[in-house]
DNA sequence: ATCGATCAATACGGATAACGTATCAATGAT
DNA sequence: ATCATTGATACGTTATCCGTATTGATCGAT
């Protein structure tokens, strides 16, 4: 049976074509080089040097197998390699599954400044509700989830990444269209435009509590599951609606935001399932710490509107 | 230092991902599994394989090794049937030098014959007058050589390959160009378009010693070392020739070939090194040999001329 | 032509490494 | 809680490989 051992002696003989040389260069002596070399050949069934008891010289065939030895040798070390740097987490695959909201902020320089740091790690985007992230993760269907925090079962891990204030999205022409800010109990009697709990329990929790603290509940006249769309709706002038505050990136002709006078804070940070073994995970979350203790993501980005003031 | 048995066991109980069947598809016992597999994880410095003392899977690096571990071994297999096929004779290269004569008749099916039997060996064809073709040889620089016979080296074997006849070839309008055939004393005083006797000197004693047969010395007008050169010439009305008998293929207005009355006949064989250890030579010897024995090369092929008469 | 030097192969003894049997520790299922 | 299964460890035996010494053969020099 062929051994590696055979193909690094043969590798360095095909070289020197000299069988005292290449056992120096092998720190062994001559003897059992003549002895792999003659137990390879004698296993390929085919003479790989033409030995003139005075020269060696590689036969036809000889030369064809050095020159796939050498293509094999290196491929080994590259797959060594590999295989090391996959351990560190520099290579490799993480499936990300985030929140349609994570887009509008946290994401983007996240992913950037990740693939830049670890340009062999191919990362898999897909965005999950933050329903089914939870069992996303635990199924091994995603290693990193971007979602917001709030009933997130004991097996998963969570870093919190970014927080932003709720602000008021309103027609143009509405009364309050112009306020500073707006007090959340003026919005009281106005038709909204909700999403329903079961796609984002979390985030449906901050929204209407926001409203019960002041006093009221949303009246829903049309609910859909993305904040684009309230976004859209509202500027088609059927309704308002609270939506988290990177929402105002969203510059739709017809739709003003305000901020809040007092605005709850909504929380976006990364999950994970306690015990994932995907290497690339913490040099991930490295990164994800860093990036929340430098201020979290970018800033609100140009505008019209003027700024969410500090709570 | 990695051995190629570590990565056959790696291979299998990567796939079965059970130390026990793994060991039985090896034919080993379960505890040699268990060490080399460790002992490749400590030289690797990577654990391939998570073990739950009940249960065993990749781990990322374990994934992406074990990939190139299969692609590593298939590629072993593939270099060793290579190396075999290579000293079978079915794969290489074959540098084969030849006299521009031979591409007018008995190359061109010597060489279909023999790339369709070996599909995966490489011909090179090189032109080489005759003269340079024996150097060649010997230097290695050519594994074959198609020529004329006649002083050849005794370091080279010869097999004959195919005869024709000369035949005379004459401007249109000349006194012979209607004759049956050419008795050749009847050239004695044209000029003639001669060829230098050091490029093919053994085609150029054929011609002359037919000339000196019949008593006379070529009245040379013109000299020219390529035959087609000598044809073009003659067609252009410059002065007559003999040549070998598969010129007729050049169909060139102006130019008319005719039989001899008594032609000697000139030979085209297959030379090569004694010792040339190419694998190919012996299968594409045998293919020349039994293309010798098969009646040579092409029939004369199309021609409007007449079939030079069999001596 | 003879002698010496060089190169690769062979012989033999000692060390290293691999295997197999027996056993243990840990985990999951009954 | 018990049992079966899985992978790791211990130990004795066998096989393999290496190194030193030697041989056979070839090429160059005298």
């Amino acid at each position: 049976m062929i051994d590696l051992r055979q193909l690094r002696y043969f590798k360095v003989l095909g070289e020197t074509l000299h069988f005292g040389q290449a056992a120096e260069l092998l720190h062994i002596s001559q003897p059992p080089l003549s002895r792999q070399i003659a137990a390879l050949e004698r296993t390929l069934g085919v003479p790989l040097l033409a030995r003139n008891s005075r020269t060696a010289r590689l036969t036809p065939a000889g030369r064809r197998f050095h020159e796939q030895t050498r293509t094999l040798l290196d491929a080994l070390d590259r797959a060594v390699r590999d295989a090391q740097a996959t351990a560190r987490g520099e290579r490799g695959q993480l499936r990300l599954g985030f929140t349609m909201l994570a887009a509008w902020n946290v994401l983007p320089r996240l992913l950037k400044d990740y693939a830049d740091a670890h340009p062999d790690v191919d990362v898999a985007l897909t965005e999950v509700v933050p329903r089914d992230l939870a069992a996303a993760l635990a199924a091994g269907d995603a290693d990193l989830g971007i979602t917001f925090p709030g009933r997130l079962p004991p097996t998963l891990s969570y870093l919190p990444l970014h927080s932003e204030p709720l602000c008021a999205v309103l027609p143009a022409g509405h009364r309050l269209a112009q306020a500073a800010a707006v007090p959340v109990g003026e919005l009281a009697g106005e038709p909204f435009v909700t999403f329903p709990a079961s796609t984002a329990p979390a985030l449906h929790e901050v929204v209407s509590a926001c409203c019960r603290t002041h006093g009221f509940a949303p009246k829903a006249r049309l609910e859909t599951d993305l904040q684009q769309t309230i976004v859209n709706l509202v500027a088609a002038g059927l309704g308002v609606s609270l939506v988290p505050d990177s929402m105002r990136r969203m510059q739709l002709p017809g739709a003003v935001f305000r901020p809040l006078v007092a605005s709850p804070r909504l929380e976006l940070g990364v999950a994970w399932r306690i015990g994932n073994d995907n290497p690339c995970l913490p040099g991930f979350l490295a990164h994800a710490r860093a990036l929340a203790a430098t201020g979290g993501a970018d800033a609100p980005a140009a505008s019209t509107e003027p700024a969410a003031p500090a709570p």
